[in-house]
RNA sequence: GGCCCCAUCGUCUAGUGGCCUAGGACGGCAGGUUCUCAUCCUGUUAACAGCGGUUCGAGUCCGCUUGGGGUCACCA
């Protein structure tokens, strides 16, 4: 039975547009093998804790319309899906450690550890515990009953070579020298995440830990501690990060990170998802676009790439606009209407939907567009306080107009250019911001059509 | 800095020793369609980081160098 998880930590306003993408490999490979899809929360850094992250965390995810199995809105079998009601449960697991002499306890301050850093950094070493409670654990033993604050440290054996295969990246061997003991159990009673997360791993049943890259140098803490409990391991993938355009950590100051964000821009979401598909991994036959239910057919961990892809938004806005294109006009409008919360006249945005779906990239680009449909111009981006003759003339003619339609309207236009010999480009242009206010429309014709005779006429009027 | 990962057009990538005078997509540029803006169509631009090997033959395998990234917390 294939497992897969993503374990968000809520620390943040919503989840990070990074963390989607790995939640949506998750998904697929859980989905391609007919398996589970978990969300797991790991509060267990109380400080820094943001209130409501994580329902705002699942609610993206379902907005995002990544279904998942287990977690801690819909339970599951293996629950408390929250790090934060498991701490007996750590606890227990931590003693075991300990009685193993995989683990130790340590009651050094944080002043000890500071010097022994600094001292260790002058001398240009590594940065490492160097493990003096563990030649005295009767001791620590003696004080922590006394009641003076401890945590328990990994026993990171000497010289020993740690090997683990990743699906994406292959044999990655490291030698234990390099690793610290880790603290596992905080003073608080609260996990560390290299604990829990080997803990819930192994009793959640998850077969595939696929997460960033930069989980990749704790691996083998992770591996020392399956090891150390007896468990087999699960297979490893480890995708690639997203970067910034300037090749650093996709972040929040380069880039907006908050998946939600790309939705309230007017971003659809299997646009997005069929972006980020494309982050590392390429479809069999090239193809660009293509639906979740064929990236899950296609999809293979194995075919990920190692290299860390650059976020390029100016490609999404593209594929965002093939999806919109792509829209049938009843969803198109459906998505308008919510896109703006359904305040919107809807008649006319039945009316303007064709004459704009395909000039859109985004569905906030709708108001740029459609605005002079909802409300008169403000201003105009033409001086036409020179053109009065000319819109007087427009005036005349079009008050004559009986059948108001587009058709009607542009031939009625196309005379007068003619007879006043003025250029069509020019005196199109002129009329267009006398109805718009701006010098972008949607077609003219269509869109006087929709306005009205009569609303034509007074914006016509208005600048006589 | 130590350790680990990575390296094809500006960006996303195809490429698994000969089909590569390196293909596609986004972007850019030029043109066509057009009353604006888009769409659409056509053309074009631009890359195997460097150096050594291995081999009849290397973008593809190996090594080194360089470059980039990640990680080194009682954060995840």
């Amino acid at each position: 039975m294939v497992r897969t998880r993503i374990a968000p930590s809520p620390t943040g306003e919503d989840i990070h547009i990074g963390n989607l993408y790995t939640a949506l490999i998750n998904w697929a490979w859980a989905k391609k093998h007919k398996g589970k899809f978990i969300i797991r929360i790991e509060d267990t850094d109380q400080e820094r804790l943001v209130k409501g992250s994580e329902e705002k965390i699942l609610q993206t995810i379902k907005e995002y319309g990544l279904n998942y199995d287990e977690s801690t809105d819909i339970g599951g079998q293996y629950g408390s899906y929250r790090q934060s009601e498991r701490l007996s449960v750590y606890k227990k697991y931590a003693d075991e450690l300990i009685k193993k002499k995989a683990a130790y306890y340590c009651t050094c301050t944080k002043e000890r550890l500071a010097e022994l850093r600094a001292a260790q950094q002058k001398q240009k070493q590594i940065p490492k515990y160097d493990k003096h409670c563990l030649t005295k654990q009767k001791e620590v033993k003696e004080e922590i009953k006394k009641g003076k604050s401890y945590v328990v440290r990994l026993n990171v054996p000497n010289n020993r070579e740690i090997k683990f295969n990743d699906l994406i990246r292959g044999e990655i061997k490291i030698m234990s020298d390099n690793l610290d003991d880790q603290v596992l159990m905080k003073s608080d009673g609260f996990p560390t995440y290299h604990l829990a997360v080997v803990v819930d791993d192994y009793l959640m049943k998850i077969s595939h830990i696929i997460r960033a890259e930069e989980w990749l140098s704790s691996t083998p803490k992770h591996i020392l501690l399956f090891e150390a409990f007896g468990w087999d391991l699960p297979i490893f993938a480890h995708v690639p990060i997203l970067r910034n355009p300037d090749r650093s950590k996709l972040s929040k100051r380069k880039n907006p990170v908050w998946a939600s964000w790309y939705l309230k821009q007017g971003y659809l979401p299997e646009a997005v998802l069929n972006y980020l598909a494309l982050m590392g991994w390429s479809h069999p036959e090239q193809k660009e676009i293509f639906s979740l239910d064929e990236f899950v057919k296609v999809f293979d961990l194995k075919d990920i790439k190692s290299s860390g892809p650059a976020f390029d938004i100016v490609k999404l806005e593209w594929m965002n606009g093939q999806y919109i294109r792509k829209l049938p006009i009843s969803n198109f409008q459906l998505l308008i209407n919510n896109f703006y919360g359904n305040k919107l006249d809807r008649d006319l945005i039945a009316k303007t939907s064709s004459l704009v779906q395909e000039r859109m990239k985004k569905l906030s680009d709708y108001m740029f567009l459609c605005e002079f449909f909802f409300n008169k111009p403000e201003g105009y981006e033409i001086d036409l306080s020179g053109k009065k003759d000319l819109l007087k003339k427009m005036h005349e003619s079009l008050s004559k107009v009986v059948d108001w339609k587009a058709d009607e309207i542009g031939k009625t236009m196309q005379d007068l250019t003619k007879k006043e010999e003025v250029k069509a480009g020019e005196f199109f242009m002129i009329l267009r911001v006398a109805m718009a206010g701006k010098k972008i429309s949607p077609p003219l014709n269509d869109s006087m059509e929709i306005l009205g005779k009569e609303e034509c006429l007074t914006r016509l009027k208005k600048l006589l």
